[in-house]
DNA sequence: CCGCTCTGGCTAACTCCGTTAGCTTTGCGG
DNA sequence: CCGCAAAGCTAACGGAGTTAGCCAGAGCGG
């Protein structure tokens, strides 16, 4: 029985892959061990547990989401950034749902690898909203808002939830127009 | 052997409070079977399949949001009612983590139960932003960036996403008055 | 070049869950 | 009072995750 040269690396990526196919709540042990042409105890050199493979593909998920959503506000700022943000933000979650699913959860607060690309993803929208001005409990209700709406929205897109026939598209740009006006009064009240 | 006198109804909610207690992916129909004092098999006589019985619980679970926001939400108008629709909205997601769960997923279109559902809360919340003048497009994309919001608010929030120590009501309080005066100047175009 | 060890894969076995088949008994309608 | 549909049961199966223990092969020291 020759060897498969599996690497925990190796095995999450497909677990990923695996994910973003099938769905992470159907994210199985036997799919995975399958396509790695492994039989299921195998995995167990490289992983702790289902549970523990579920992890892994959150922190991969939440690294690659923080790399694109880096990637496309650099070098921009204000609205631009907004934008770019979101939509990479969008495509990401499109593209990779099982790995966007994955990347949702809190990490455990002991999950020292966990939590940073945590919080890598979360400075990347203050930097951003940081070019409107906001700084302190202001940056943080509205970073709040944002990733509320994006995550919502996103989440609503993929489960299907938007049964009407209005372009997805043009909602999404709508609501970035508007919540770009909104954050730019954030402090403003313009009521 | 007694009958213990049961229906698809009682079935349904035991399973939505297995749903709120233990989240709704943990639904089991194990757990469900050992709250009813009955053997597993037993549930057959009631339910489809597990996958049926989630359906039972996301029509429940969209029935009584739905319910809780109607009765927040009649007899205002304006920022009152979004408030207290919102507010609704949130108390539910909080007070039922399980049935919440369950109604986010999209109905089978042929179901013309749940998709009846699942119209019948959408309405409410068109009603609401009707209030602000908002018709045909506009109503549609400012519902979905509100849906949006607030699902993926109560959703980061269940989830413990908000790690920052920022009190979670004031941001979500932020978050109504901003998006109260977005949708005030929607097709103001302030910009 | 030989052998030892460590490691990554395997099989076997167990538990738990969902599902189906078929039996038994209850309780209601005629 | 009798019969029958329905509600509950036991038995059995398959598939998933997990653990224990075996075995072969790759790589290293001598």
């Amino acid at each position: 029985m020759p060897r498969a040269g599996l690497t925990p690396e190796r095995v999450a990526r497909e677990a990923a892959d695996v994910a973003d196919e099938l769905g992470f709540d159907r994210l199985t042990l036997a799919a995975v061990a399958q396509r790695l042409g492994v039989r299921l105890p195998s995995l167990y050199k490289h992983i702790d547990s289902l549970d523990g493979l579920r992890r892994d593909v959150a922190v991969l998920g939440t690294v690659q989401l923080t790399q694109a959503i880096t990637d496309a506000a650099v070098g921009r700022s204000g609205e631009a950034a907004l934008h770019a943000l979101a939509t990479a933000y969008r495509d990401f979650a499109r593209g990779h749902p099982g790995r966007y699913a994955a990347s949702v959860r809190a990490p455990d607060p002991g999950d020292a690898e966990h939590v940073k690309a945590a919080d890598a993803a979360l400075r990347i929208v203050l930097a951003v909203l940081a070019g409107y001005g906001l700084t302190g409990e202001d940056a943080i209700d509205a970073t709040r808002s944002l990733r509320a709406a994006l995550h919502g929205f996103v989440t609503l897109e993929a489960a299907g939830g938007f049964g009407m026939p209005r372009d997805v598209d043009r909602s999404f740009d709508r609501f970035l127009t508007s919540f770009d006006t909104t954050v730019r009064n954030w402090s403003g009240r313009t009521r």
